[in-house]
DNA sequence: CATGAATGAGAATTCATTCAT
DNA sequence: TATGAATGAATTCTCATTCAT
């Protein structure tokens, strides 16, 4: 489903899954650290259990990682944000829930979201249109809750207006990590959960 | 004002500055399209029309660059944002214009706002709370903004809502830029900034 | 035993040894030529037969390089003076035969102790004390066979004569090559032994 | 008389000499601490007072520093050390008074001969000779007053064993200096001076 | 499949020296 | 004479990638 083939020396489907989900959780924790001009692909290969010989028997070159780790993050955010959303209730309710469980996630995944945040812009011009890609599929979740509870008649929003709010959902809740050193000081996730819903809600002049 | 100095090997200050602009102008061009750490300090030399050796007479390490470019735009975008506020109309009318005119100069600086968005957190352990000073003195701006309003009785905020408010306004700002491969697609500028201030006034509930 | 110990990216030991002894004959070649400080990586990379990648996969500085040819060349002299002198007779014949012995090692390796004596001074303060420590046990050598002498009764010196005595031995050996320039074009290494012993044993108004 | 002239741009001679005075002086001070090779010629310019531009109107090149400083070093060594035999009384009594003088020499000039010692040999093949010359120069004072005792019949010795005493007492005195970190732990000058004119004169197996 | 030694292009930085003012 | 800004060749060290075992 339009995903970027990472080719592989090795022929075992398993094993290659494995060997990369090593690699992945190694490279994020050295990311986060370092970020990914700064980290050695030896530095990988070694947090990662194995020799830089065989790093190099699962992935081509070492933006292959950052792809790899990119991808690995959408999915395990995405993942957990639809566990959370699901059927349950619609309306409103529904997408304040959906909002709440969102700001959950990005808390819950700080340290991904922040290296995902920062080093995806050193994608290659190649790479770099799955993961925006991506990013985009992810506020395509916010615009489809509004999309329906406008259809159902609750809130009136045009098109635009809809896509404006989905592209704000996302960023304020990313916004609670890559802006931590400053909102995590004067909310906990609790309050900053509350205000942004209330924000978003209703507005700067909300009632 | 609690600016990090960076010494350099040239005495006469006049030069410095002027050399420094240069290096900077020279610098934002190349990190916009490169990236800061896929940069060479000798291509910088050579866009700012210099040599390797000169360059080093200006400052101390590549990393200096990078944060004289950081520096310079900041201050940039602080001094174009308070000309377009200064004294005129208070009250939300006032905010509004802020906002607007806040868009106006991320629209205009778009190249330098990605750049110190995508780049400043490449700077060293020392140099980054003087840029994140920076980040917080702009919210700040707006944070004053909305306390007034709220003094007049026009707005009915807490401080806590008063912060959360600034911060959307500030990144919701930037995301004009660094999303701009969504945005910039759907909306024009004046949409943009007509459909944010909806949102941010009134919320999703709007009026 | 108190050795410094220098890092390899390597984890072959033998490799290791092996290539290092190849590093610090090819250095000791350039040093002797250029001093240490004209001498570049490269330079000692090529006439060691490896690239300069390689070669830092075998060090970490060349600074290390240094410490490697210091130490090395420490160990050489040691190995081939205790071969030298070894059981052997003692009494005052055994220590002229030591120092004729120790004369003689200096001459054979003459390159090795010109680089050691003009060059360890660029050790930083980290690495010299290792080298000091080195010399002094070279001049350890002489005070013990001094000290047995004395024992025996065969000479009387005080501790203090004894150590001066055995500084004298050693740097006279190494002034063998160390003023070489004008030596070599007087005597021959006989006669300099010859003379250096009779002024050792008997002094200026020697019998 | 068979001194290497270093050219100036500048005329004036006195001037020459007083700023060569200065440079030679600041040099001393920066070669000692950090050698030759790690001193930059701004450093010697800063430190001499003058700017780089300036240090360059009365040398070509960082070498002739050197050259300077282990030139103006032998001529003060030499002038005191004349200044403290001159006429005074002959036979081994004037003997043992110069290498007492000349350890005190030695000692009160320990920078200056510590450096001299260290980084003549940097010197390019055109100038070291000249150093060289200067001390055989050294050397030859020991001698020829070795000489006149042996002439007067006090003490007997061929003209080869005067040489090899003579460069023994040279590097004697010298060594007080190159290995301090070693003999100045054991001996007070005072000790130093006695045990080696004993050394000297009568050897290990002494009186 | 796994290993890790070897490679060398490339990067940042230094510093002796020059020359216009 | 004095100054100090400009220069760029030279140097050390890094690190992604390959390939023989």
């Amino acid at each position: 489903m339009g995903k970027k083939e990472v080719p592989s020396l090795v022929k075992d489907e398993k094993l290659i899954q494995r060997r990369r989900e090593e690699m992945v959780k190694a490279a994020v924790s050295l990311f986060k650290e370092n970020g990914f001009h700064r980290t050695t692909t030896r530095e990988i290969a070694k947090a990662s259990g194995f020799s830089i010989g065989t790093l190099y028997e699962y992935i081509r070159s070492k933006e292959d990682i950052l792809y790899l780790v990119c991808d690995s993050i959408y999915d395990g955010v995405k993942l957990r944000l639809q566990q959370d959303i699901n059927g349950e209730d619609s309306g409103i309710q529904g997408v304040e829930r959906a909002i709440s469980a969102y700001f959950k996630v990005m808390d819950d995944m700080q340290d991904e979201v922040l290296v995902m945040y920062q080093e995806a812009k050193s994608l290659s011009h190649e790479a770099l249109p799955y993961v925006l890609k991506k990013e985009l599929e992810m506020t395509a979740i916010f615009e489809e809750l509004l999309f329906k509870v406008v259809k159902q008649g609750e809130l009136h929003l045009s098109e635009k207006e809809i896509q404006a709010a989905a592209h704000n959902i996302v960023i304020i809740g990313q916004m609670w990590t890559f802006r931590r050193w400053a909102l995590q000081k004067i909310y906990t996730l609790e309050e900053y959960t509350q205000l942004q819903l209330q924000q978003l809600l209703y507005g700067i002049k909300g009632a």
